[in-house]
DNA sequence: TGTTTTCTGTTGCATTTGCAACAAGAATAT
DNA sequence: ATATTCTTGTTGCAAATGCAACAGAAAACA
């Protein structure tokens, strides 16, 4: 994420004494936190990367999104009416700071300037999520894998500036990302090479176009 | 959107004498605004509702978000590489204020208490937005068309409290915003009514589980 | 009012996708 | 070092989806 804010740094300094803000660090596929309980959590992964996954009572899973430096997420943020099994797990080891909506909203102490000063940091991560949230859909409303995947690999590209890389997921993972069938995934993988759109080896993807 | 903020209200009691912002009404089928040039705009639908729409290449509709009141959008929260034809266009005759976002982070005069109080009420909207978000990719990570039916009317009920309701669309419409082929979504629909999941007379559905 | 346009509903057919299963390779754990 | 687990890659087949086309109903328009 494109923004000029370290939250390690930033929570250091300005908040020591604020007791209702937590800090936690958590091993790669360790559960950071569920969106079963109702309680206005909000969370913010200051370093690592972490998904969140939604299993159906088929046991599908979906990688519904994926998080990395100073991303937002937590149950507060999350529509209620879901009657599905949501988690977020650490995809690498990550460190993840825990508030309470309503506290930042109703400071903890007159004196405590940290709220101030948070709430427009916390403005700046809400537009960033808004943007990336909408790059999800982007990719999800796309109708067929190979727009989906297309359109993915556009997306990595304009951030490396490389025409060359490697998928950051596993392409088990990718599937799930895409909400599209894995063996139909790699299906259409192959197709692209055929036709000449890509090189591929293992996850080192190359566009030719 | 369940949230204590009348936006016209606001601005015509806080911003009489903020030259920076705009207010303008639609007519129905009008478009609002486009998200092809970089202007960091930032636009609250006030009353009203409009869809943002993507045709891509083939000539292919999507609705890719649906706005109600109170609603944020605008190329501000938008990702840049996109290069699609993008643009919001009124579903309903519409009152839209327009911002630059620029200006509010940086506000238009220093006696403008405008801009404090704003920015309490923005962060409330932005949180709404990435609920919604959320909501909206819950329905499109869902992996078949009966799937995203259900979840989509869920939504609807969960909504009106009554297992029976009228969809807020035209049937082609509510195709193009589950990014799904409206014949195949009909069919769909039939098997369901078939299959007794629910009863169904044009727009008019009822859930029987 | 009558005309035009849009929307609903349906179907046949081609294509895409999902599912199940399996083999080989890579990574991880013991 | 070996066993175990996970991942990639592939395929046959069934099911779902998209596409094209059309008819009748409903809505919008003039």
């Amino acid at each position: 994420m494109n923004i000029d804010f370290n939250a390690t740094e930033f929570f250091s300094k300005v908040c020591k004494n604020c007791q209702k803000i937590k800090k936690r660090s958590f091993s790669k596929g360790e559960t950071i936190t569920t969106y079963i309980e109702k309680r206005n959590q909000l969370c913010i992964l200051v370093s690592g990367e972490a998904d969140l996954i939604r299993y159906d009572f088929n046991g599908n899973k979906t990688i519904i999104g994926n998080f990395t430096d100073n991303d937002i997420f937590g149950e507060a943020l999350y529509p209620a009416n879901t009657n599905n099994e949501l988690f977020v797990q650490a995809r690498k080891d990550s460190t993840v700071i825990f508030l309470i909506y309503d506290n930042i909203i109703n400071p903890c102490r007159s004196d405590c300037d940290f709220h101030e000063e948070f709430s427009s940091k916390l403005q700046l991560l809400m537009m960033n999520k808004i943007i990336s949230l909408n790059t999800r859909i982007e990719l999800l409303t796309k109708k067929n894998i190979r727009d989906k995947l297309l359109s993915y690999f556009q997306l990595i590209t304009s951030k490396n500036l490389s025409k060359t890389f490697f998928v950051p997921f596993s392409l088990t993972d990718l599937a799930d990302y895409l909400s599209v069938d894995r063996s139909a995934m790699m299906r259409e993988l192959s197709h692209l090479k055929e036709e000449g759109f890509i090189k591929k080896k293992g996850n080192k993807i190359t566009l030719l176009y």
